[in-house]
DNA sequence: TGCAAACTCTTCGTATACGTAATAATATTG
DNA sequence: CAATATTATTACGTATACGAAGAGTTTGCA
C-alpha cells in the first residue's frame, strides 16, 4: 500500500471522484451536471430560494453559483425571478420541464447512490454516512 | 435532514472539499496544491516515474496531468525528460527543493489529516478509511 | 521494409470550484 | 437624507477534471 493509500484526504478525493464520475455519466442523457442536480433537489424541497440561499445550503461559492444558475437558466430547467418585497434577492423557480423529469432524476439519483455503495452491506452505508457527516463537524 | 444529506454523492462531495480545503491553506505558504503534494509522494516513493504511470496510480485523467506536471515544472518542483529508449515516455524528477522541502511537506500532510479526523476516535478512523477504500472497489 | 495500428502525451473546449475585488442595485439605519 | 450594509453579478486568476482530437513515437504485421 502506496502512502497516500493512508491518506484520508486522497482516499475522499478518489470515492469522491469516482462517486461524481458515476453520477455524471447517469445524468448526460439529460444534459445535467451533478452540482445543477443538487440545485434541483434544493428547489424540489422548496420552491424560490434566492442565490444566496442555495449557496449556504449547498456550500457553494457565490461567484461559482451565479454561473451555474445561468447555465441552468439556458438551458430550461430554472427561471430567476427578483423578490417582490426585496429586490437584492433573486429567488430561482423550477420550470415544468424541470418538474416533470423529477421522478425520473431522483430515480437517477437513487441509482447512483446504489452503484457506488454497492460493495457496502446495509451497516456499513449507514455507518460511512454518520462518520462523513460527522467529518463535516 | 434534507433529501441530499442522505445522499452519498453529496457527503463525499462535501467532506472531500472540506479536507482538500483544509490542505490547501496548509500548503498555501508553499506554492503548492493538494494534487501536487500527492504527485511530489508519488515521486518520492520513486523518482522518474512518466506521466502515464503517475497518473494511473493516482487516478489522475492524462490530459488533467499534463497541466499539472506543466506548473509544477515552472515552479521548479520537477524537472521532465524523455525516456532514453521510448521517446514517447515523459519521466518525471525531483528538484533539490523537492527533496528538501520533502520532511516538512510530508509534516503538513500528517497535520491536515489529523485535523480532517479530529472529531472520531481511532476505531472510527480507521474503519472510515476502510469502508472508503471498499467504496474505490 | 513500409505502413497501419497502438501507444503516450499534449492541446482544446467546457464545467466546476474558490478567492478576491469591484460594481450595481437595493434596503436599512441613524 | 446620507452613510452603511446586503445581495447578486461580473471579472480575473488559478487549479482541477474529463472527453475528444491531434502530434509524435514505436511496434507489429503484411
Amino acid at each position: 500500500m502506496a502512502q497516500y493509500d493512508d491518506c484520508i484526504i486522497f482516499l475522499l478525493a478518489k470515492a469522491y471522484q469516482k462517486a461524481h464520475g458515476n453520477f455524471k455519466r447517469h445524468l448526460l442523457p439529460h444534459g445535467l451536471t451533478p452540482v445543477q442536480h443538487l440545485i434541483l433537489e434544493s428547489l424540489w424541497g422548496e420552491e424560490g430560494r434566492s442565490a444566496g440561499e442555495i449557496g449556504k445550503r449547498l456550500v457553494l461559492d457565490n461567484a461559482t453559483l451565479s454561473g451555474i444558475l445561468d447555465r441552468m437558466t439556458e438551458k430550461g430547467w430554472i427561471v430567476k425571478e427578483p423578490d417582490e418585497e426585496d429586490k437584492r434577492f433573486i429567488r430561482a423557480y423550477l420550470t415544468d420541464m424541470a418538474r416533470e423529469l423529477k421522478p425520473l432524476l431522483v430515480e437517477k439519483r437513487k441509482l447512483a447512490n446504489d452503484e457506488i455503495l454497492s460493495g457496502l452491506n446495509l451497516g456499513e452505508k449507514v455507518l460511512l454516512k454518520r462518520l462523513l457527516r460527522d467529518v463535516q463537524g
